[in-house]
RNA sequence: GGAGGGUUGCCAGAGCGGACGAAUGGGACGGUCUCGAAAACCGUUGUGGUCGCAAGGCCACCGUGGGUUCAAAUCCCACACCCUCCGCCA
């Protein structure tokens, strides 16, 4: 959620900001318009209630002095302003219930350093890193759809029959390579970050939180029984831990990671990426996140990125960085950087982490702050990433170290989890 | 799921229609005293909104949302959460 000051204050800034996203800004003119509103009933409203205060605490008085018919006087004065305050009331309350929806529904501003454009297609690769697109043998060259039921580690067809289409299951060396690269990503990054085991059903509050709802909720698995969601990443739980909640300033950064399932309706992709891992309704990532001062989230942005790349790169697999441009950006994205695998069966560049910031926009919507040194209080800045989403790397690797002769190697780093084998099938 | 008890400020805990943003104790912070410290004593100690150049004013917040009343932490209703017992259960 942006800041109602700002929209205030410098409205044109705003537009001229949320307008490289491409958007309609029509939405803050009636967010302002609303704000002023809201803001002139509210005055009138509390100028008449003070008065209503005031005359009650003489009615009390008149009661204690054995003054009723003045008192009566004075409830009748006191009961026609309570009307008029009451009318003010409803209407400044409707006013802010919809200057908090359009709100919720706004997108976050982006930095200034990130790159303009409209769409994916424009987001500029930074780096590529370990890809030679010579170097591949025709082993490798098959897609990991024919590999897997090939050697007996992905069981689509009866992940299907058990739950419907877009779901997977691995099994035997796959379902062995799922969790390690899960344990793995946990056990690279166990340096610096607290692990959490989260609940992976939600509120809505906390679905809101990090931006989901109101205006994505179709892409999430709803419990309607219980009114709770299926989280669609860590992030959710881990931005809420501090909910509601002032941070101590001397423990920002606080940085957080977990391993959790993740659920996915992939509303309105239906039909695309059917085939093996590269898009699921459920599948496992190993997220990184942090609460961070607005001084410390630069850095913070940059090393969780280099921890990502580091984690892909020892695996033996090639990769690119790309910044997401303004076009193509989350709605609270604030700046974002993705991490794509290279997948040499499918010949496809595979996207297995996005590193986001997100300024103050998830704090505001989470009412979660920390005391700045100059006194008072102001939001924290929330940053995310995936350390490593296990699909899209699962199928890199099958198709990265098929062997000539058969069977798929370990990648040597994963050695450790694989129970003395060194092969995955 | 059933029965009962509870939810008040950083913590503990009083208040159960009017002078309560809230007693009292603890903690924290500042000060006095001291060579220094402890003890003692004094003081400070919430968040948000809004108006104002400012000083400051006004408003809201006692789990959440409604209601009753001139007036609600206090009464009524619903819901959430916590605790105890019973049931169920990995």
């Amino acid at each position: 959620m942006l800041d109602i000051r700002r929209i205030r204050t410098e409205p044109d800034v705003v537009k001229a900001a949320l307008a490289r996203r491409g958007i309609d800004v029509s939405d803050i003119d009636r967010v302002a318009e609303l704000d002023e509103r809201q803001r002139r009933l509210g005055v009138e409203r509390d100028e008449i209630r003070a008065q209503v205060k005031a005359l009650s605490k003489q009615v009390g008085q008149l009661h204690r002095d054995g003054r009723a018919t003045e008192a009566a006087e004075v409830q009748a004065e006191s009961r026609a302003l309570g009307e008029r305050e009451g009318e003010l009331a409803a209407e400044a309350a409707a006013a802010s219930a919809e200057v908090r929806e359009l709100l919720l529904r706004i997108p976050n501003t982006p930095h200034p350093d990130a790159p303009d454009g409209a769409g994916d297609a424009d987001n500029p690769v930074l780096r590529v890193t370990g890809f030679d697109p010579d170097g591949y043998g025709d082993h490798q060259r098959i897609p990991h759809w024919e590999l897997g039921p090939r050697y007996g580690i992905l069981d689509n067809e009866r992940a299907v029959k058990i739950s419907g289409a877009m779901f997977t299951m691995q099994r035997k060396g796959g379902a062995t390579l799922a969790r390690a690269l899960l344990q793995y990503a946990l056990d690279r990054n166990a340096d610096a970050f607290e692990e959490v085991r989260p609940p992976s059903l939600v509120s809505s509050e906390t679905l809101t939180a990090t931006g989901q709802l109101p205006k994505f909720a179709d892409d999430a698995y709803w419990v309607e029984r219980d009114d709770l969601w299926c989280i669609p990443t860590a992030e959710v739980p881990l931005t809420s831990i501090h909910r509601d909640e002032i941070v101590e300033t001397d423990e920002l950064p606080q940085r957080f990671m977990a391993a959790t399932s993740c659920y996915r309706r992939e509303a309105g992709s239906a039909g695309r990426d059917t085939r093996g891992m590269l898009r699921t309704h459920e599948f496992d990532k190993v997220e990184v996140f942090a609460y961070a001062t607005p001084e410390q989230a630069p850095d913070l942005l940059a090393e969780m990125v280099a921890r990502t790349e580091a984690t892909i790169g020892s695996l033996g697999l090639a990769y690119r960085t790309l910044e997401i441009c303004t076009g193509d950006m989350g709605q609270s994205h604030h700046r974002s950087f993705d991490v794509e695998v290279y997948a040499p069966g499918t010949d496809q560049w595979l996207e297995v982490s996005s590193i986001s910031w997100f300024a103050d926009y998830q704090a505001r919507r989470g009412n979660i702050r920390y005391r700045p040194g100059g006194g008072g209080t102001a939001m924290v800045h929330t940053l995310n990433g995936s350390a490593l989403a296990v699909p899209r790397v699962w199928a890199a690797i099958v198709e990265t170290y098929h062997r000539p002769d058969g069977g798929i190697d370990v990648p040597s780093a994963l050695l450790p989890y694989f129970r003395g084998s060194d092969r995955i099938a």
